[in-house]
DNA sequence: CGCCTGACGCAAA
DNA sequence: GTTTGCGCCAGGC
């Protein structure tokens, strides 16, 4: 990401691609970073969603970590609210973790690439 | 300014 | 096989 103009987006595109998570599904900071062109920088991805408060057009409880854990569970006002949110998706949360997570994963990669 | 932290992820020890 | 450390980008102090 060379370009200032992107990095500037980097938020806006983390959100973008957030918002084409399907119903049901989840993906990972990772998952989102490398379909970015940042492979590592997962956590950045991890602060855009920090930063994706407030924006109800951001599914934020679908981005879990590569494990399929609820990692920033606790960012939301109600630490539950990502699980219930999930589970009413018909997404099945165990211990804080995705159950099925290779049948939940959507690589945007794999759904979006070209 | 420079240093630290963070919803992550991978390599190395 | 488990634990530690570093990189990535942005923001706070």
């Amino acid at each position: 990401m060379k370009d200032p103009r992107l990095q500037q987006d980097f938020f806006e595109q983390v959100y973008a691609v957030v918002k084409l998570i399907p119903q049901g599904r989840a993906t990972s900071y990772g998952a989102i970073a490398r379909y970015l062109g940042s492979g590592s920088s997962a956590r950045t991805v991890g602060w855009a969603m920090n930063a994706a408060h407030g924006r109800p057009e951001i599914p934020a409880h679908r981005v879990v970590n590569r494990l399929g854990m609820l990692s920033g569970k606790m960012h939301f006002g109600n630490p539950m609210e990502m699980q219930q949110r999930l589970e009413a998706e018909g997404v099945h949360v165990v211990d804080d973790q995705i159950r099925q997570w290779e049948r939940v994963f959507w690589d945007p990669m794999k759904e979006l690439d070209t």
